[in-house]
RNA sequence: GCCCUCAUCGUCUAGAGGCCUAGGACGCUGCCCUUUCAAGGCAGAAAUCAGGGGUUCGAAUCCCCUUGAGGGCGCCA
């Protein structure tokens, strides 16, 4: 069905009222994918409608989180203050101030689609508590939709602001064919006059939604599933216009571990935070397409190009997702492993600063020494921790390695004869360490684990670590000798 | 309270009437590899398909009810 369309519209419609997050982040991934697997003109717009809450800082965020993931728009509101294509302007407050919504109100005003109220907030509050005790729906009860010439003037003389209401039909049925629940029907009687036009003057969402999907040819509306009664309210303003209505497509909700909705104490929830983690943009890409959707063979990777090419509304999931962490740090560690040692050295950068470690002291080129523990990233934070004994002058001995492995007895032995070996040795490559290690161990009789452990605690603090003999090279001789001196020095003094 | 949605291993999911003694992935357990830790390979535990009724020769798949969970009922989006 999607094939109709000539050309596939989809737009991503945040509200700047804060960072961009996890589900958030999901709508604006399955727009984009449903645009570049069609062919089609993936659109960012910015529904600032909320004068109190929106700001340009989120805005700015909202645009460094999706470019960061990747998800570049054809039309839209840009970075630099700029917008792209022929729809715009693609900020709803400036479609505001160039009076586009006004024409529309007044023709619904014209054609009695739409009303003047005159009530206040602490009268529709109260309308709203007396409902709820009654057990009633807690609506708006429409009592402005008749008012009498007279009362309108009384009204004004109160000096009562107005706002626009959009007159619901009492009856009938508005339903649609929804692409991923199927069909979905309300009845009218159950749906209620909502505001179109704030007494500020601003539109609402339900309303400036409408227009603008309209105005700028939406094809396929993408959203959370939390938008669902919020359809058939837009669906009758597209009726009311005449407008032919575009396919609507509502996406499951995001839950945190406990089956409740993700927020901020489920941890980290914005696209920055994740970043800052040390996530790579792939990883959340992926696995974000994971949630909701689906190959008919659970593929779980995703080579690059992928997922734009594979994914289709068919494969959605109606039930929401529990977003895992566990598997989402998994997925990371494959793609910090997929990445070339000079890429992963120009992301782990900014971690190696913040962690003080100073480059200067490597005796190699710093990006053997990162991608020495590739295999064993997670997170783009994790590369301090691992590799820092390499940048250092001094190091700690981690106390649970030297009790496990420096107290047996013959440690002391080997590691004079290890210091010995080393001190007269002529380059010392890989290679050549370990061939001398193993002839040492060989010739005095050693099992070579019982050398070896003790000398990865010698010169690298614990034991757990890279593989020996390269840390080794990579450490250089001067320092193996030195830490190794140390060592023997620790355990005259603790054994 | 009213309206709406949803329901397969702990989690993400495959499944669109017989291929299901329910498949994959994360996590978990064990083994192999191995100088450690990882990575990798192999094996395994893990879902009476929420429960109950139908329909059918046959149901995870279709229908109904119940239960549970989520969403909405804003001059927020």
């Amino acid at each position: 069905m999607i094939m109709e369309y000539n050309k596939i519209r989809v737009r991503f419609a945040p509200s700047p009222t804060g960072h961009l997050h996890i589900g958030g982040a999901r709508t604006a991934l399955f727009n984009y994918l449903l645009a570049k697997k069609y062919n089609g003109v993936f659109v960012l717009r910015i529904e600032d409608t909320d004068e109190l809450r929106s700001s340009a800082e989120s805005m700015n965020s909202i645009f460094e989180s999706l470019k960061w993931l990747g998800l570049d728009w054809d039309e839209g509101a840009m970075a630099d203050g700029r917008e792209k294509g022929d729809f715009g302007p693609y900020i709803q407050s400036k479609r505001e101030a160039m009076g586009i919504y006004k024409k529309y109100v007044d023709y619904l005003l014209e054609k009695g689609y739409a009303y003047y109220c005159y009530c206040t907030v602490e009268e529709l509050e109260e309308m709203r508590k007396k409902a709820q005790l009654e057990k009633r729906p807690p609506r708006y009860d429409g009592r402005c939709r008749n008012l009498s010439k007279e009362k309108i003037e009384q009204y004004k003389k109160e000096g009562r602001k107005p706002v626009i209401r959009f007159k619901m039909p009492d009856d009938g049925i508005t339903k649609w064919n929804d692409l991923i629940h199927g069909e979905l029907k309300f009845e009218n009687r159950l749906l209620y006059d909502f505001i179109m036009i704030k007494a500020s003057g601003y539109p609402t969402y339900n309303f400036a939604c409408v227009i603008d999907d309209y105005l700028m040819g939406i094809s396929h509306v993408i959203r959370g599933d939390d938008h669902i009664s919020n359809t058939p309210l837009q669906i009758n303003l597209y009726k009311a216009f005449g407008w032919k209505l575009p396919e609507f497509a509502h996406l499951s909700m995001i839950l945190g571990p406990d089956g409740l909705r993700l927020s901020k104490r489920h941890g980290a929830t914005s696209i920055g935070e994740y970043k800052r983690l040390g996530y790579l943009p792939q990883t959340l890409k992926n696995y974000l397409a994971l949630l909701g959707w689906s190959t008919p063979d659970s593929q779980q990777i995703f080579e690059e190009g992928e997922l734009e090419k594979k994914f289709d509304l068919s494969g959605c999931q109606k039930n929401p997702a529990v977003f895992d962490t566990t598997k989402l740090t998994w997925m990371n560690g494959e793609y910090i492993r997929k990445l070339s040692k000079e890429k992963l050295y120009e992301l782990a950068l900014p971690y190696l600063k913040e962690a003080d470690i100073n480059l200067q002291k490597a005796k190699v080129n710093p990006q053997d020494i990162v991608a020495i523990e590739q295999e064993k990233y997670k997170l783009l934070s994790d590369v301090p921790k691992l590799v820092d004994f390499f940048f250092k002058d001094d190091i700690d001995y981690d106390a649970d390695s030297v009790e496990k492995v420096f107290r047996k007895p013959e440690v002391r032995d080997i590691l004079i004869g290890l210091k010995d070996l080393y001190s007269n040795m002529d380059g010392f490559s890989e290679a050549l360490i370990e061939e001398k290690t193993r002839a040492f161990s060989k010739e005095k009789g050693y099992k070579t684990s019982q050398v070896f452990h003790p000398l990865r605690v010698s010169v690298s603090g614990r034991a757990c670590g890279p593989t020996l003999f390269r840390m080794m090279e990579y450490l250089g001789k001067e320092a193996v000798i030195k830490r190794i001196n140390k060592s023997i020095e620790l355990i005259n003094k603790l054994f």
